[in-house]
RNA sequence: GGGCCGUUAGCUCAAUUGGCAGAGCAGGGGACUCUUAAUCCCAAGGUUGUAGGUUCGAUUCCUACACGGCCCA
């Protein structure tokens, strides 16, 4: 690092700028590369091209020197000859260091081995690399040091870049499928009076002028729907949510999730859309992994998925002991929670989500453990929800919403009571809510999607780290 | 929260039973005008995560802590 400085103090006490404002004119290296695909070995063009990049390879110091210049496109090879450079601008390539960013002018030929390279007119250092770069043939393999210093891992990994750039174009393609369907996206607020739409612990955070709490969203479901009473009728968010809860391999504390609320609908038209957009988006992104998202995604309902692998039938015994005995005769371990809500979610999420591989929607859920879908309208108990899950995770939840305003308060006041029994995470009362509710809201199906687990799934990333450019983590040591 | 594993040079990794802490790459000096993990020669690079303990002697054994990973709750 001190013979780095010293090159960059040299050069400026020579007139030079080790960080030069602009090169303009620059050509991506695949460009280059495919403009001359056709070229024989050997062969010199006239073609002068103009790129620019980091260096990642030196070989040769004597008369000649071949150097390795990438950029976000492609991995170009340099031809640097004294004879053609000139004394003064070969020993500047041979000053260079790994990792220097810079600027080039040079003439497309191919070397007598078939390597398609530039050969050298002119190079300029537009940014001096301080620090070593990571191992040229290794990489950085340290995980703490790829998540802490992402900066390094996408200077190190190929792989690293395009699985951003993958993540990209989901985001992107999500757009483009919802926009062409006639939906508006939309911007809530972040930061929330009150949190609602989801059961988790919020972050909370203070106003200086109002001199007030806020919360950080936990979900943008209870906004979004009023947009639906506002008569906008389809619309959408992509946006950030916040969790103060674990983190974990499927969980950061904020977290890229994708709602949508369509008016004149029910769960079964979101379930078709969203296989709809997810196929759109494998097709979009050229997935070729071991998922199937072409076929119809398998549907079960939720008490059949666990009545079949558990044996268990959870409606037949609809209270906390009930089902906990014929948990304790089936041979499961039987947790110690208080609710029956936390029984199903425990056989939900320890004997079915690992077993669902291919995309499968479970529908119809217990009404206890859903505030926000409507009753369903055959099955007594039951409310139209159903959630996706492909890769062994949850990626989506959906419900026909609940617009039945005084349903809509006796499920807060059975929140409420939830709440004062202990649960951290029942939804608090929303009068403002509430009072949109009553308003009337059309029949509506809504949906959100955890963004960074459908990249998971997209991208055969086993951890939500690989997915997210800074994740959490705690302060270094 | 519990258990197990890891932490050694800028990066990737070694180090026998507790006995002088090593290599490759990168960086420094030198040779080399078709190399592509270039090659060759020379020199340098370390508070072995932190704090203690045991010992004549600790990267190695013990304890605590920090960070990370995996599994469990």
């Amino acid at each position: 690092m001190a013979a780095r400085r010293e090159k960059a103090d040299a050069m400026r006490k020579q007139g030079g700028e080790p960080f030069p404002h602009s090169f303009e004119g620059v050509e991506a290296i695949a460009e280059v590369l495919s403009a001359h695909d056709g070229l024989a070995d050997g062969e010199e063009t006239e073609s002068k091209h103009r790129v620019a990049g980091r260096l990642a390879a030196r070989r040769g110091q004597g008369g000649a020197a071949f150097l390795d210049l990438y950029d976000r496109s492609g991995r170009i090879q340099l031809l640097a000859q004294t004879d053609h450079l000139g004394e003064e601008a070969f020993e500047a390539v041979r000053d260079l260091d790994l990792g220097d960013l810079i600027g080039v002018d040079g003439t497309a030929i191919r070397t007598k081995r078939g390597q398609l390279s530039l050969k050298l007119d002119a190079v300029t250092l537009l940014a001096k690399s301080l620090r070593p770069p990571p191992d040229k043939h290794h990489g950085l393999k340290d995980i703490e040091t790829r998540y802490r210093r992402r900066e390094l891992d996408l200077i190190a990994s190929e792989d690293a870049r395009d699985l951003f750039v993958t993540r990209a174009k989901v985001i992107t393609a999500i757009r483009g499928f919802l926009d062409r369907d006639g939906f508006i996206e939309v911007e809530t607020p972040v930061l929330q009076p009150l949190y609602g739409g989801a059961a988790a612990r919020p972050f909370t955070t203070h106003h200086n002028a109002l001199d007030r709490n806020f919360f950080l969203r936990i979900a943008t479901e209870l906004y979004l729907k009023r947009l639906i009473v506002g008569g906008l009728e389809r619309v959408y968010e992509l946006g950030k949510d916040f969790r103060n809860e674990g983190i974990s391999p499927k969980h950061n504390p904020e977290f890229t999730m994708l709602e949508w609320y369509e008016a004149y609908s029910d769960y079964m038209v979101i379930a078709s859309r969203l296989e709809d957009l997810v196929r759109h988006v494998a097709k979009e992104i050229e997935y070729e992994g071991e998922i199937d998202f072409e076929s119809p995604w398998q549907r079960e309902s939720l008490r059949d998925s666990i009545l079949s692998r558990c044996g268990v039938d959870i409606l037949a015994h609809r209270d906390r002991d009930s089902l906990a005995k014929e948990m304790e005769a089936k041979g499961l371990e039987v947790p110690k929670t208080d609710t029956w809500p936390q029984l199903v979610d425990e056989l939900l999420t320890k004997h079915v989500e690992p077993e669902l591989i291919q995309p499968t929607i479970l529908f119809d859920y217990p009404v206890e453990l859903s505030p926000f879908a409507k009753d369903h309208r055959s099955e007594p108990g039951l409310v139209e929800r159903f959630e996706a899950y492909a890769a062994g995770m949850e990626i989506s939840n959906a419900f026909s919403e609940l617009n039945d305003p005084d349903e809509q308060r006796r499920r807060f006041e059975s929140q409420r009571a939830d709440a004062a029994a202990g649960d951290e995470e029942a939804q608090p009362f929303d009068e403002a809510y509430l009072r949109a509710l009553e308003q009337g809201m059309p029949p509506t199906g809504g949906i959100g999607i955890g963004i960074d687990r459908l990249v998971m799934l997209l991208t055969g990333s086993k951890t939500i780290r690989e997915v997210v450019l800074f994740p959490a983590m705690r302060d270094e040591s």
